[in-house]
DNA sequence: TATTATCCTATCGGACTAGTAGGTTACTAT
DNA sequence: ATAGTAACCTACTAGTCCGATAGGATAATA
C-alpha cells in the first residue's frame, strides 16, 4: 500500500506541472486545492526538494517549481523518494537492496522468482509513466 | 512491502504443495526447514485453514494438507488473504476498495489511473501463478 | 522593516508488525 | 483408560512507522 505522503506528494507534483508557466507554486494553493494537510505537505514537499525533484522560492512570490521537464521525470524516481523500494520484498529490491534473515540461498527461493516477476511488471510501468502523464487532466 | 507474515504464508504452503502424497505436513517441520518462529508460523497457517485454502488434523500424524489441487490455488487467493489488497490504493481495490478522503473524484485523479496501471499488471501475473509453479523447486 | 513563505527540529497518539506465552481441545497409540 | 502429540485459541507486548501538529528560524520581497 502506498502511504498517504506519496500519494500526495504524487497528487502535488501533478499540481506544480500543470501551471503553464514555471512560476512558483505556493503550499498554501496546493494544499487547499488538494485537500491536504499544510503542514504535512511541507514536509513532503521539502523531501521532494532535497531529492533534486524540485527548487524552491522564499519569501512572497515563493514557492515550489520543477526542476526538470515534467516528461524527464519517471514515476520510478518520486516513488522511490516518497514511499522507497518499489519491489514488494527487500531481497528483489534494485535500489533499497537487503538479504532475507531467512533465505540460505535466494536463487532458491520461490517467492523470490515470483516477486521478480512483480516487481518488473510494476517499473515497466513506473518507468514508461513520467509526471507529463500524471499531470494530464482526466477526460471524465 | 510484502509482511513477513505473506511472505512466511507462502513459503509453507509451497513447503506443504511439495509433499508427493498428501498427509499433513507438521508446523514444526515447516518452521525447522524454513526457519520460521514455530508460534508464528501456528498463527500464519491458522489464518490459511480459515480461509478454507488448507485443512488440518489433529494428534499424532497431524498437521496441515492442501484442500484442492496446487495448480487451482491463484496467487492472489493467498495473498488476498494473508497481506490484503492487491492494489497501492484503497480506491483501485478490486476486493478491498474504499473511497478516499481527499479525492472529491477519482475518475479524475491522475493517481488512480497510474495505480490501476499498476494493479493490473500485478494481477495479471497473480492471477497466472499458481501454488503448483511456486512449489516448483529451483534448478539451480 | 514588516510581511511573506519556506526551512527545520521535535513531538505525539494510534495503528500495526512480529512475535511470545500459556493453556485447551482433539486425535492416536499403547 | 491414559499418555503423548499436535493443532487451536486468546491475550499480551516491545518496537516501529504513519500521519500529522507545533513553533520558531531563515531568506526573499515590498
Amino acid at each position: 500500500m502506498l502511504s498517504k505522503k506519496t500519494k500526495y506528494g504524487l497528487k502535488a507534483l501533478a499540481f506544480i506541472a500543470r501551471q503553464q508557466d514555471k512560476t512558483p507554486v505556493q503550499i498554501a494553493t496546493i494544499a487547499e486545492s488538494e485537500n491536504i494537510s499544510h503542514k504535512f505537505l511541507e514536509s513532503i514537499l521539502l523531501t521532494l526538494r532535497k531529492s533534486g525533484i524540485l527548487g524552491s522560492k522564499k519569501g512572497k512570490g515563493g514557492g515550489y517549481y520543477l526542476l526538470k521537464e515534467a516528461a524527464d521525470i519517471p514515476m520510478t524516481d518520486v516513488i522511490r523518494t516518497l514511499e522507497g523500494p518499489i519491489a514488494m520484498l527487500p531481497c528483489v529490491s534494485l535500489n533499497f537492496y537487503e538479504k532475507c534473515d531467512d533465505c540460505p540461498d535466494e536463487h532458491a527461493c520461490s517467492v523470490h522468482k515470483l516477486m521478480i516477476q512483480v516487481r518488473d511488471s510494476t517499473l515497466k510501468i513506473l518507468r514508461h509513466n513520467t509526471l507529463a502523464d500524471l499531470a494530464i487532466p482526466s477526460k471524465q
